[in-house]
DNA sequence: ATCCATTTGTTCGTATGTATT
DNA sequence: GAATACATACGAACAAATGGA
């Protein structure tokens, strides 16, 4: 899975939907760390501001939490 | 028992979580010594100052206290 | 008293990772 | 993207207290 720079949906909310569904179908579950942001800098060629803003996304729907200093972490990995 | 280094919580918070339970559960009783810091670094495989750091959250929850040359003892085993 | 081993106390440097601006 | 701050962890070094031989 890879960003469309020239799709009509912000790289953002593309990374975002991707994380999601790694998270919501359990591939990455509950508990478990997340890439670091530096990595998925690299895996998806998108900047540090990007990811932090899809990360917020994610933040914001209640699905992952940040660890300043060890990392992100899967919140829920399915609806409860 | 043992740290995960891929949780959420810090490493030196999860030891202080397993030592506190030790000593809450009168496994290790009120005035007995605990395991010296090197072994405690041996047991978990942690640094001394993580050692250190999670030591000193016991410290200032007055569970334990720390004998220059002697090591480390129980003050309080149960809540009184 | 001297020496040595053990143990805690302290500090510095380095590395990683996130948060903020 | 860059710079700075903060949190966490590791390694190393040295000091100081203790206790045994």
């Amino acid at each position: 899975m890879s960003i469309d720079r020239e799709g009509v949906r912000a790289p953002y909310l593309q990374l975002a939907d991707i994380l999601r569904t790694r998270i919501q179908t359990g591939e990455i579950p509950t508990g478990r760390k997340l890439p670091s942001q530096m990595e998925l800098e690299q895996e998806f060629d998108l900047s540090r501001n990007t990811i932090k803003k899809a990360l917020d996304v994610l933040k914001a729907e209640d699905l992952i939490e940040t660890a300043p200093g060890r990392g992100l972490f899967v919140k829920n990995s399915k609806a409860e």
